[in-house]
DNA sequence: CCTTATGATAAGAAAGCTTG
DNA sequence: CAAGCTTTCTTATCATAAGG
C-alpha cells in the first residue's frame, strides 16, 4: 500500500502538496491538484487514518454509551446517532454497560484512551445518584471532548442534554385508553424511585384525576421495567381474576411481559384487555396485535449526534437541553368495542 | 508587501535499533 | 545497559519563492 510520500514522489511534487489535496486546505494550483489527483485514483491511494489520528491526536470518531443494548428503544437512539455521524464523516465506537456504572466506567475510560471527538452518553440506572455523578463528573472532565446525554437526566447537569416528556407522554396514553371507552386501567411501572418510573406514574395518575375515573391500587402492577417483572405481575392478575379493563405499559419489557403473559393465557389484546405501551415495538406489528403507543416524536439518537457535532464545532456555546415531545399512535389497541 | 504556491520540517507514540 | 536516534504516516506550521 503506497503512502503520501511516494504519491507525492509519483506526481512530482513534495508531500505537503498532497496533504493538502487530500484535506482541500491551503493553496494548490489547479494544475498540480489534478495531476496529484490522477497519481492518487490510479494507485488506489488511500491515507492511513491511523498516522492521521496520531497526528492530530483524536480520532474524528464518536463514543456512545448505551445501558442495554437489547432494548428496541436504545437501538433506535443508536440508529439515529450512527445515521447522523456516518453523514458528518465521523465514525462510532460503541459500548453496552448492561446498567452497570463499573462497566459505564470502564467505557469512558477506554474512550479517553481512544481520544474521542466527543460522546453520547445514556447513564445507567444510578444517574439520579449523587456519588455516582461525583465519579461520572470527574471521568467526564478527563476525556477533554463534549458530551450529550440522553434520556436519563443527571440532577446536576453538566453538559448537554436530549430527554423526554415521559409525563406528557404518559398521560396522552392514558387519556387515549380513557377515551376508548375503558372503565378501569391498570399501569405497570417500573421502580419508582426512579424519576423516570415516577414521572410515567404521575402522568398516569393524572389523566386519571382529570377525567374522574377512580383509581384502584390493585391495578398498580409495581413493576421494574423487567420482562420477568411484568410477566409474573400480569400472570398473577390473571390468576386472581382481577383483570383491569385496559392496562398502560410504561416500557418496552413491560410491554412485552405483559404480551407474553396475554398471549399464554389466550386472551386478545383488544379484545379480551385493551393495552397502550411506551414506545414502539415492530414485532408487534408483525403479530397483527395493532398495538397502539406513545413514542418519540423526534429520533433522541438523531438529536443528540447534531447537538454533539455543533458543540465540537463550537465548544463555546452556552449548554443547551431538549426536551422531545411525545408522538401517540392508536392503532386500535386501546378501543373497547 | 501581499497573495499564491510549494516544499521542508517537527510532532505525535512506541517499538526497534544504534551508539557510547 | 541506558540514552538517544529511526521508523511508521500524516498534518500543521514555518520558510521560501514568484508574481503582481
Amino acid at each position: 500500500m503506497l503512502n503520501i510520500r511516494e504519491i507525492a514522489k509519483i506526481a512530482g511534487v513534495g508531500k505537503s502538496t498532497v496533504s493538502r489535496v487530500i484535506n482541500q486546505t491551503g493553496y494548490v494550483s489547479d494544475e498540480t491538484r489534478k495531476k496529484i489527483e490522477a497519481v492518487m485514483q490510479e494507485y488506489e491511494y488511500s491515507p492511513s487514518a491511523v498516522a492521521r489520528n496520531l497526528s492530530k491526536q483524536q480520532t474524528n470518531s464518536i463514543g456512545i454509551i448505551i445501558p442495554q443494548a437489547n432494548n428496541p428503544f436504545f437501538d433506535e437512539i443508536l440508529t439515529g446517532v450512527e445515521s447522523i455521524a456516518g453523514e458528518n464523516g465521523y465514525t462510532i465506537s460503541f459500548s453496552n454497560t448492561a446498567n452497570d456504572p463499573k462497566k459505564e466506567r470502564d467505557a469512558i475510560k477506554a474512550f479517553i484512551e481512544q481520544r474521542v471527538s466527543g460522546m453520547i452518553l445514556q447513564p445507567t440506572f444510578s444517574y439520579e445518584d449523587s456519588n455516582y455523578q461525583a465519579q461520572l463528573r470527574k471521568l467526564l472532565m478527563r476525556l477533554h471532548a463534549p458530551v450529550v446525554v440522553v434520556d436519563r437526566p443527571l440532577s446536576y447537569p453538566i453538559c448537554d442534554g436530549v430527554f423526554f416528556d415521559g409525563y406528557l407522554a404518559s398521560y396522552q396514553a392514558t387519556e387515549a385508553l380513557i377515551k376508548g371507552g375503558n372503565k378501569t386501567i391498570g399501569i405497570i411501572t417500573g421502580n419508582l424511585n426512579m424519576k423516570l418510573a415516577k414521572e410515567r406514574f404521575d402522568g398516569y395518575l393524572q389523566a386519571m384525576q382529570d377525567y374522574s375515573i377512580p383509581v384502584h391500587e390493585e391495578y398498580f402492577l409495581m413493576g421494574d421495567f423487567t420482562l420477568e417483572k411484568a410477566y409474573d405481575l400480569v400472570k398473577t392478575c390473571i390468576q386472581e381474576d382481577k383483570l383491569p379493563d385496559a392496562m398502560f405499559t410504561t416500557n418496552n419489557f413491560a410491554t412485552i411481559g405483559f404480551m407474553k403473559a396475554i398471549i399464554e393465557e389466550n386472551m386478545q389484546i383488544g379484545k379480551d384487555i385493551r393495552c397502550v405501551s411506551f414506545d414502539y415495538l415492530d414485532f408487534a406489528d408483525v403479530l397483527g396485535l395493532n398495538l397502539s403507543y406513545v413514542g418519540r416524536h423526534e429520533n433522541m439518537g438523531e438529536l443528540a449526534c447534531r447537538m454533539l457535532i455543533d458543540r465540537i464545532a463550537n465548544p463555546k456555546l452556552p449548554r443547551r437541553t431538549e426536551i422531545v415531545q411525545p408522538h401517540l399512535v392508536l392503532k386500535g389497541s386501546e378501543l373497547k368495542k
